[in-house]
DNA sequence: GACATTTGTTTGTATATCGCACAAAATGGC
DNA sequence: GCCATTTTGTGCGATATACAAACAAATGTC
C-alpha cells in the first residue's frame, strides 16, 4: 500500500471515539488529545466532527459519545454472519446446561464477546457482545490462542498484560505456554477462577468447514455450584455437541 | 463551527464503515462506493486505511469488517453509565415477569437496543446491544416518541419509511399521532404484533432524577401466551416499579 | 476472440487539513 | 483579586487529501 492510500485523518478520527472508555465517559478537548497523543487541534476538530455528525454531544465543554456509534460496532454484528448463526446455538446451549454460555473471537490480546446467552446473573461481570477480557486469562482465550501457532501466540502473550486478577491466575508466560499445549491436546481448556473468584468456565474452539477455528465458545458456572474439576464432566459433552453441529454450518 | 472545524475525511470514513450491514457483509471498492455516494478513489483509501489499521480484512477483491470495529461501539456502551446501571434491573425485570425485558434510546427513527435480559427465545427476532428497529412500531419507539415534543416526533415519523410488517402494523402518520398522545396520557405503549406477528410488548420510558426522559423498557412476551389486552394489567405494575427505581438511580 | 462494461489504480491539481505558534479564556491556588 | 497554569480557539504555511479524468485490468456478452 502506498502511502498516499491512507487517510490519516480517518485513523486520527477513530483512535478519538476508543479514548472514550469505562473510566472516561465524558472527555474535553484536551483529555483527549493527551490519550490520543494527538494534537489538540486535531482532536477538537474530530469531536466536532463527530458531533456535527450525531455521533458525540457537545456541551461546550465535555464531549460524551452518542448511541448512534453504535450503528459502527453494529456494522460488524450484522455484516458478519457468524454471531447470528451462533445465537441460536448458543441459546439451546446454555438452556440445557442451565448456565450462561458465551461465543467469542480474538482481537489482539483481547477476546470479544459475539453473542451470549445468559441465564439469571450471579455473577459481577456483565458481558453483553463487544465486551472484551484478557485472552490470557479466559477459557474462550485460551483455546483461541491454543489454536494459533506457538510463535504468534507466544507474541501475543508478550503483549498481554499479565496481571492476576485473583490468587489463582496464572500469569507467568511458560506456565501459560505449557497450558496452551495440553489445551491443544484436550481440545478445551477450564477457567479455575482465574478472572474472578467464584467463577469457572470451559471452553472449545469452534472450527467452520474447512476446519479453521473461527471463534470460541464456553459455558461459565459459579465455582460454589460446579467445582472446576467437574467442569469438564458436566459441560464437555454439551460443548462437543454444539461445536459439532456449528461446524456443519459455518462456512 | 466553522467549516475548517470539519474533517471530512474523517466523516466519509464513517461512512464507508455504516455502508456495511445486513445484506452486505463483504463489499468491494465499487460497491461501498455506490453505497456512500463517494468517489471509488476515496473510497478505496478509506477502505485500505481500514484494512491497515485492523477495522478490516481484504482478499485483494473483498472488504470484510473484523470484530475491531465493535471496540467503536463498546467505546459507547462502556463509556456511557446507563446501559451498566440498568442491566441489573432489567435482569430482575425479565426474572420476575418470567419474559424478555430490555432498554433502548432513540437514534434518528430508530431505537437502539443499549441492553436486554432474555429469557429461553421464541421469536425469530434476535436483539442484543446496538440491534436497532424502526420506533414508529416498536412499544419503546412509541413512548420515546411521545417524550417528544408533537414537531419533532411528526418530523420523525416524516423520515420513517412507514411500513406494514404486519396485518397490525399502524402506518398513517395522523393515527399514529394520536396513538403518541393517548401513550403521552396513559404513560405506557402497548404494541400488538405490530413488528412481528406473535409478539406482543409493553413498554414505559424512563426517566432521570431530573425527569428528562433517558431512555425506555419493555417486557415482551408472545401473543400466543398473553394476549395484548393483558400485556397492562399483567406486566404495568413491574415495569413502573423497575422505573421508579432506575429513577432514582440515573443522573 | 473481440467488444462493451465495470472495476481498480494512478496522476495532476485544486482544495482541505495538520500541526505549530500564539491569543483568549477559563480554572485553580492562595 | 491576582497570578500561574491549564485549556480552548484561531491564523497560517506546509503538507495531505479529494476530485476528476485517464488509464489498466478484469469481467461479462455475444
Amino acid at each position: 500500500m502506498r502511502e498516499s492510500d491512507f487517510v490519516s485523518g480517518f485513523a486520527r478520527g477513530l483512535k478519538v471515539i476508543e479514548a472514550f472508555g469505562e473510566t472516561r465517559p465524558r472527555l474535553t478537548i484536551a483529555e483527549a488529545a493527551k490519550l490520543t497523543d494527538l494534537d489538540r487541534a486535531t482532536v477538537r476538530r474530530c469531536l466536532l466532527t463527530l458531533a456535527d455528525l450525531g455521533y458525540a454531544d457537545y456541551d461546550g465543554k465535555f464531549f460524551t459519545l452518542t448511541p448512534k456509534v453504535l450503528r459502527l460496532g453494529h456494522a460488524y454484528l450484522s455484516a458478519t454472519p457468524l454471531p447470528l448463526v451462533i445465537q441460536p446455538y448458543l441459546d439451546q446451549l446454555s438452556d440445557k446446561a442451565g448456565q450462561s454460555a458465551s461465543a467469542s473471537v480474538l482481537d489482539g490480546t483481547e477476546i470479544v464477546y459475539i453473542a451470549r446467552a445468559s441465564q439469571k446473573r450471579v455473577m459481577s461481570i456483565n458481558l453483553s457482545p463487544g465486551s472484551r477480557l484478557p485472552a490470557y486469562c479466559a477459557s474462550m482465550g485460551r483455546v483461541l490462542l491454543a489454536a494459533l501457532p506457538e510463535a504468534e501466540a507466544s507474541d501475543i502473550l508478550d503483549r498481554s498484560e499479565l496481571k492476576a486478577n485473583t490468587p489463582l491466575t496464572k500469569t507467568d508466560p511458560n506456565i501459560l505456554m505449557d497450558e496452551l499445549r495440553r489445551i491443544r491436546g484436550d481440545g478445551y481448556a477450564v477457567i479455575d477462577q482465574e478472572l474472578e473468584l467464584g467463577l469457572c468456565s470451559i471452553a472449545v474452539p469452534v472450527e467452520n468447514d474447512r476446519g479453521r477455528v473461527v471463534a470460541a465458545i464456553n459455558i461459565g458456572a459459579p465455582a460454589a455450584h460446579v467445582p472446576a474439576a467437574e467442569m469438564a464432566a458436566r459441560y464437555l459433552p454439551l460443548l462437543l455437541e454444539t461445536r459439532k453441529a456449528l461446524r456443519l454450518v459455518l462456512r
